[in-house]
DNA sequence: TTGATTTCTTGTCATATGGCAAGTGTTTAC
DNA sequence: GTAAACACTTGCCATATGACAAGAAATCAA
């Protein structure tokens, strides 16, 4: 039982405010513990598992047509981690999920989750809120990348998620951004002599 | 009663199987015609409708920070349409949804669209699943969008989308790509010489 | 039909970003 | 502790795309 949870509770308490509904939706959870660089999903395989991430930093990614590692998605603490079509349409993944730092997960499998989606209409609602909460991040982003160059869509990373920026390897973020690793570092050397001019 | 319609029963059949329910779900839904250029859904507004397009061409669009319209969807024969954010979040649209041809639509409230989704366990499903298969596809075009260049996202649109290529101006296509209408035209002059290079 | 509007193309030049390679500093594994 | 691997920066040059403006072609409205 997962009662004493705080975490837990505290993410699913004003979706499930009846007490032994709460229980029954924490009671499917299981905690899990992710070493650094380990995997919570790997491409090829069907996603059983969703995840919402009390602590750490991962990263999906996948391999682009000329076989180059592109990060797809970054995932922060108090969100849930999955991927959507494997997960929910039970394909095999074209994209791996992997810890960047040591995390902290609770997990929960397709069939439970499915189980109190039936029988918790506002557990099932909420669910359905958390997917369209990350279609609609993801409209956003696909608009940043289309009108905003990289540089400013640099900024807004750092402003948005500078945990990402302390954690997760140049390389990374700059595959989530759309430039090569290059590219990023003399944007990050532009804005930094910015940054100091206005200092002066 | 719709119950001789052939296009919103074969939409619904596979996912919905016992007549009574294909019947509730089908009845729900009111045939609507729009208009060339006439909106969907306005900006500003709350989306309070779920479409599923029949027949024509429309497109999704919004005013980015520069004040530039970008075109950020388009919806073709046999697909739904509805702005995910606004619609299931009840928030205020920053985005509008034009007829770029004559449409006609099938349309259900959002109220109606729950009755039906607490009533109907399968259609439930169904609605999810589509939920599913837009999100994934978004993350498709973000992964085209990071790795290629705009020229093979214009090549890759021709050959999967036709429709829009025949019947959306060039602009629409230009911001939806991520370039301006000027590079969309070099690029397509461009390919066009390449095909016929190839010819000769 | 005719003028107005929209759509598309094209020229010129500027800029953002990529490709590649070298070099330095930092972390990891044993 | 040391070698190897990784992370990051930087230089050089090539290329894709943008900004702006002019003009041609197509469409629309009266």
């Amino acid at each position: 039982m997962n009662n004493e949870n705080t975490f837990l509770s505290a993410f699913f308490r004003s979706a499930v405010a009846n007490p032994e509904k709460l229980e029954a939706v924490m009671s499917c959870f299981q905690q899990r513990q992710i070493d650094k660089n380990c995997f919570l999903l790997e491409e090829g395989n069907v996603s059983n598992e969703y995840f919402i991430l009390e602590s750490g930093l991962a990263r999906a990614y996948s391999i682009d047509t000329q076989g180059n590692e592109v990060t797809t998605a970054f995932f922060v603490a108090g969100k849930p981690v999955f991927e959507v079509a494997s997960f929910f349409l039970r394909q095999e993944s074209k994209e791996s999920i992997q810890a960047i730092t040591p995390c902290f997960v609770w997990s929960i499998s397709f069939e439970e989750l499915n189980k109190l989606f039936h029988g918790i209409p506002e557990f099932r609602e909420f669910g359905r809120s958390l997917l369209v909460q990350g279609f609609a991040e993801l409209k956003l982003r696909m608009q940043s990348v289309i009108t905003e160059t990289a540089e400013v869509r640099y900024l807004k990373l750092i402003e948005s998620n500078s945990e990402i920026i302390k954690y997760a390897p140049l390389k990374y973020i700059a595959s989530y951004l759309g430039v090569t690793d290059s590219s990023l570092s003399r944007i990050r050397k532009d804005t930094a002599l910015q940054t100091t001019k206005k200092v002066n």
